[in-house]
DNA sequence: CAATACCAAGCAAGCGCTTGGTTTGTAAAC
DNA sequence: GTTTACAAACCAAGCGCTTGCTTGGTATTG
């Protein structure tokens, strides 16, 4: 199960848009503008331009702005929850599986989906109380496939610091690398997670 | 050097605002405001009705209202400049230097001044761009105290990873605590410095 | 009696969203 | 194979409201 395979598999259960449809297009550079400039500063004509149509046609496909940016939130935690337990599944020992969630992290954060991950950090005040609940369900998912490998290390005597400590700190850590990471500064995304392991400690002994 | 008397001394250079003063209160509230609702959604009329006064009269005392972010952020950082100086003094060991460190901007971030470092990550994209010029010169000195005291430690032999790096992982691990972090959930600032010396395998020995 | 701090009123611009009508794609009906 | 039917996709225009900010005048203070 390779990450495509994976992604067109959530596309034909409708849970993800087809990048290469209407409405995928649209979320696509929504991400990108919200990224940019925040929810607030991007306004609805900035994102009709961004797919060439007016901005009333946008109220076609999305009822408000807000379900735009909801849109977005969604559609990337579903594809980052699978890119992840494919990740897992994929490593065989604990360190392994762990390492692989930090892998799979900063590439979902600095790769093709920078974006939409970037807007789901950054942008989460903006969206109604409503919409938070719903979210909050399905980032629930994703936060305990990183708990359950965290835990096993705990138990192995690996880790010393509380589990769920320690996922908020990777949380913050890794997403924080959207802002000063560039691929093209001599520092590869293995490179950047073997330093994570290093500095936790947990280099192969 | 205690925390009140740095505070005092920067008010008496004019280098802070007064919490006292109508500038300072003001500040105060704009910070707890940009951070609770963001910047774009904090209205002139909210600022104003936080001290107060009638929205027009804010622009006696800020010629804009990125004038009011931009204060915020430059003495929020002028005065952790100092916190910071001081605590990295305080401390004799290179390991304490950093702990020290730790300890004190998670006591910025959670602390009293925490709406203001909250924004300080938080709305950085709203500040126009001659803006971000001036406050990043200030964030550099900063930045400075915590490369100078990893430095150190990566000589001792106490560190592998890169300096660099560390320092930005522990901004993200750190400033993300402002998202979760309760005082009153039974985990004291000093248990949360403790875990975070422990996950980078810091422990004395 | 000046300077400082404020109020009451409102302006111009930009915002999200609505409206009524036109084009486009598709597929059955003849 | 042309015609008919109809919904989806879109445009052009603009409405109602909020926004940051201005203006001219009035208290307050040293």
């Amino acid at each position: 199960m390779n990450q495509d395979s994976i992604l067109r598999s959530l596309i034909a259960d409708n849970l993800v848009s087809d990048p290469a449809g209407a409405r995928g297009r649209l979320l696509h550079e929504a991400a990108k503008l919200f990224r940019d400039k925040g929810y607030e500063r991007t306004t609805v004509r900035d994102l009709a331009a961004a797919v060439g149509i007016q901005s009333g046609s946008l109220f076609h496909h999305f009822r408000t702005k807000e379900e735009i940016l909801k849109a977005v939130m969604v559609e990337t935690i579903r594809l980052n929850t699978a890119l992840m337990q494919a990740a897992v599944d994929a490593a065989s020992t604990h360190r392994d599986k762990l390492q692989a969630l930090i892998r799979a992290e900063l590439e979902s954060i600095n790769g093709q989906t920078g974006e939409a991950m970037a807007v789901l950090v950054f942008e989460w005040r903006s969206l109604s109380e409503a919409s938070q609940v719903h979210v909050l369900e399905l980032r629930d998912i994703y936060e305990q496939l990183w708990l359950d490998v965290l835990e096993t290390l705990r138990q192995d005597g690996v880790l010393t610091a509380d589990p769920f400590v320690v996922r908020r700190m990777l949380t913050g850590a890794l997403s924080w690398t959207v802002t000063w990471y560039r691929p093209d500064g001599g520092l590869t995304l293995d490179d950047l997670t073997a330093q994570v392991v290093a500095m936790m400690g947990l280099t192969t002994p």
